[in-house]
DNA sequence: TAAACAATTGCAACAAAATTGCGTTTATAT
DNA sequence: ATATAAACGCAATTTTGTTGCAATTGTTTA
């Protein structure tokens, strides 16, 4: 709904030569819309007929190799999406903050500035590391209202 | 085929309170045999129509509730298991090492001696830690060699 | 050793998640 | 305005996982 961040959504596809088509905008605006990654039943919920569930798998599958989102894998196996913060591209992913999936409503969080530590890993001969990545699990703060609550 | 094994699979079902059956006898021995966490379609694959699907699913849900397996989503999804080493039990796990997925042949590793640091997490307010995972990708071994030779 | 009984299994049906092929529509460049 | 590749919608299929229920089987006890 806000025409600034259209702009900015229709700039980032024309950045990336994408067409700049309804779906796509959508998919961007609910992305926009949610504090956490917004897992893929979810978006499919919220768009309901609006985009062929095809549709919404190419798209996603799309903007994950063009480094636009990066995808997060909850530990129920069920994709999840956020935006790329750092300078993600076609080439490569930089998306290596904190994921936070809470044991509760299972909601995948990116943090930023949970400061990670630099370390060495030990690993067997022969296994070459590209990436680490860290998980955690927990309450996230909404989660933790109720359970005080209760 | 391992007598031994045999028993000391035998024993463990005994020790869960589990009767011995001849579809999970087959379940531990092939998780037994494999380098790497074997994933829920190898598996499947593997024992045929020797074990109903139905079956399959039920015998790891058990055995991941009893502490025998944890189970490892991938960077795809998939669910994989493997066989827990610390004291892990009905009521907690702790399988708190490594793991290590190959981008190129997707199998998951269990490593437990890349000794990981501890550090204190800085998460936001009013989210509660109850565990921290490492996940690291790159080539594992049998898939280094293949690049080498190329 | 035979009966008893709960645990385990197999089958059928179903649901969700994901993919493929193909014909049609559409955004964009010329 | 037109051409064209990109994007989309629809149908069909595959994979993954679940549920209910009846039949079978492993273990306990008499
Ligand atoms: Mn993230
Ligand atoms: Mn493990
Ligand atoms: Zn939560
Ligand atoms: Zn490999």
């Amino acid at each position: 709904m806000n025409t600034d961040q259209l702009n900015q959504h229709e700039a980032l596809l024309v950045k990336n030569g994408l067409k700049k088509t309804g779906a796509r905008l959508r998919v961007l605006d609910i992305l926009s819309g949610s504090e956490a990654a917004a897992s893929q039943p979810d978006i499919e919920h919220v768009v309901g007929k609006d985009i062929d569930r095809v549709t919404l798998y190419r798209i996603l599958k799309t903007f994950e190799e063009k480094g636009i989102i990066h995808r997060i894998i909850d530990n129920q196996g069920t994709a999840n999406y956020a935006f790329c913060h750092n300078n993600c591209s076609e080439h490569a992913h930089h998306d290596e903050h904190l994921h936070f999936n809470c044991v509760n409503c299972q909601k995948v969080y990116c943090i930023d500035n949970a400061h990670l530590p630099h370390f060495k890993l030990n690993l067997p001969p022969g296994f070459s590391l590209q990436q680490l990545s860290f998980v955690a699990t927990g309450r996230c703060e909404n989660c933790s209202k109720l359970t005080e609550q209760k």
